[in-house]
DNA sequence: CGTTTATATATAGGCTCTAAATTTAGAATC
DNA sequence: GATTCTAAATTTAGAGCCTATATATAAACG
């Protein structure tokens, strides 16, 4: 997304009144209704200036006006909310895969969800097409038009620099980037704001999950692979060319070695356990082909198998050695756990956070996430809600009031 | 440095003028002289407003006027001037072998500079004394008074947090913090803030050194011991705890193991070297009482001595590591190497370059740093010329016009 | 039914900016 | 040396925005 050349921003009377509508508009975005008298305290702002900014701001059809509260003596007091239902944000994850597309009400509540599996796909624009399809049904059941969208984020497993391109210098996504968004926009009109999925995670995390008041914050996706996404002091950092939170570095880290996630080694470990004749294992009963699941080691281990308990066990000091390394760097207040396997990977906190107090004296604090599989697209909500936020008094919505 | 406690920023038309006003001292800082056309093309501004915001700076003391310009034809133009000698600040760096004083002027021209052994210190008290008698010196031989002094930057090798509060377990430098900024401030009556000695280094080498126009950026200070400043679309990175940057990490990687500096490394090997007799190596020939110095070792091989060599191969192959985590973690544009042996270092970049290939296909940058030892002073600098921008409008000048 | 109370609305005044008209200071020209 | 030209400064008028103050309003209370 190249941003719109805009002119030196010059100050002036009118900016002024910019500046004030977005901070009443931004009170009013997290709470959920407002007297006058509230928006004054909340923004230090005067009576006239709050209510000539709220007429504005319900004029535009941002702000919507309830019948007056008769709370107690006095003056009933003009009520204000925010119009949660002036349009709508997407929040699209494009995973390996499976692809999920969430419509969200500006409130940041789901409307709507749709998902679908990306088993086979074989060229960027069957991929494109895959988004697509998985964002007409999404929208269908929420009973949204194009026109009602004002923004959508999607994550993508490669870099993304701060402008929201594709950094990588794969062929395929290369020609996916070049693809995806620009047809997106072409096909329903809105802007699709591209992101890093780990970024995304740490947005979602840092909104709805557990690093809620937390503005130093690192979240380690550790499904399949390891991926990183690192925020300081609120800010996401994309490094300068989108490669901020790449965990290429693992390969130097002894005892690791490889960016394998979680899951990987689950299955890997596992597999190879049942494979070996010595080794006594209840592995084996569950595997088919010889093969087993992370989840059936993760089961295994909860239900006492010592085979399971030991790749466990291997698992969290590999984990230990990561997290270790991204809190002394980073110093992040929080680290989250997140990915495929999130739940199952709170059997390996205690485990985890013995071998890390051994590498630091002032570990972080370590968190399982609660957001599951939609980690990414909460994230990539909350990365289009920014995105609207940021621009509300520029974009023209749709639906209007009288 | 606690912040003052300010009351929620509302918008009014008064502090239209402080932005445009800060707009105008902002082109003015950087440039030498300018117009009032010239400020109009610069800033976007109307002519009345820039005269009317010249005329307050003049009167404030920041902007001084020179006569008017007679190049060509028509109305001779008003010419404005930064007035950098409006004050001064102090940038301060309290290394653990000694302190270095710079005063600057408010372009960042060094005008006077002070330095002293920190040797035999022993307590917080006496190391506080140090810097003081290093200030006064310094000021005395500036001729500058401590009135004229707006701010000064001081930095330490510790943790310190984004309000400037040393952030440490150790109880000698806990003392240390307590005393040293306010017992500064008591004597000199400046504001002093404290920064870690590593992200003064960054934001010197952003300023004046090898990343001028870089903005994202690391810098490895590589003496006696790693440390690092991170700074991520030209912001400086914390954590959480002031901690961010801190090399702790480097005892997790393969082959580095701890964080011992190119200075340090270059002496003990070297010292090895001398004390095995089945070596050959003119090391022998320089080295006092069995010991030789890094600068030693960097000349020997310089030299052709072949044991020498291998010392600066292997620096180079541990260097390389610690450049290609950060560099991969981060992605930042360029790594800039500092600190005492920087020069030396410059003869180990081709190796630590090839090094660097076999890790990631998209190196960032290497360089070295052309601060020598006053990458950290001259960093405090820059420190306090961003807090002086910054509260431009609400400082006293000690010295303003009639 | 008037008083109390909290809030909304209206009015006056002061900043700030822009835009357009007017003045000014020097150079070029006659 | 007076006139013209030019680029810039200065002045004036106008509009937006905010604050502060005064006035009006809609309930509850006695």
């Amino acid at each position: 997304m190249a941003k719109p050349p805009t002119t030196p921003p010059t100050a002036t009377p009118t900016m002024l009144r910019r500046v004030n509508a977005g901070k009443v508009l931004g009170v009013l975005t997290r709470a959920r209704v407002m007297t006058g008298t509230g928006l004054i305290e909340a923004t230090g702002l005067t009576r006239a200036t709050v209510h000539a900014v709220c007429n504005d701001l319900i004029s535009m059809g941002w702000v919507v006006e309830l019948d007056p509260g008769r709370t107690s003596v006095g003056r009933p007091s003009r009520r204000f909310e925010f119009n949660s239902h002036a349009g709508y944000v997407l929040g699209i994850d494009i995973g390996a895969a499976k692809t999920t597309v969430l419509v969200s009400d500006l409130r940041g509540e789901t409307v709507a969800k749709a998902g679908r599996s990306a088993a086979g796909v074989k060229t960027p624009s069957e991929r494109t097409e895959i988004v697509h399809e998985t964002v007409v049904e999404a929208l269908a059941s929420a009973e949204v038009s194009d026109a009602q969208v004002l923004a959508a984020g999607a994550g993508v497993a490669a870099p993304v620099d701060r402008d929201g391109n594709i950094l990588v210098d794969d062929e395929f996504w290369r020609r996916f980037d070049a693809g995806l968004a620009q047809r997106l926009t072409e096909l329903h009109g809105w802007p699709v704001l591209l992101e890093n999925d780990a970024n995304l995670a740490t947005l979602g995390e840092h909104w709805r999950g557990e690093a809620r008041n937390v503005d130093d914050l690192v979240v380690l996706l550790a499904g399949e692979r390891f991926g990183s996404g690192l925020m300081d002091s609120g800010r996401l950092l994309h490094g300068s060319r989108g490669g901020a939170g790449e965990m290429v570095f693992l390969k130097l880290i002894e005892g690791v070695g490889d960016t394998h996630g979680i899951a990987r080694i689950a299955r890997e470990n596992g597999t190879a356990a049942v494979a070996d004749e010595a080794v006594h294992t209840s592995l084996r009963d569950l595997a088919t082909d010889g093969e087993v699941t992370a989840e059936q080691v993760f089961r295994a281990a909860a239900d006492g198998d010592k085979v399971a308990q030991g790749i466990l066990q291997d698992i969290a000091a590999r984990t230990a050695r990561v997290v270790a390394t991204l809190g002394t760097l980073f110093n992040p207040e929080l680290v989250v756990l997140g990915g495929a396997v999130a739940e199952a990977a709170a059997a390996l906190l205690p485990d985890l956070e013995a071998h890390l107090a051994r590498y630091t004296s002032t570990p972080p604090r370590v968190a399982v996430s609660s957001l599951g599989d939609a980690i990414v697209s909460v994230g990539a909500v909350r990365h289009a809600l920014n995105y609207v936020e940021q621009h509300a008094l520029d974009l023209e919505l749709s639906c209007r009031p009288v």
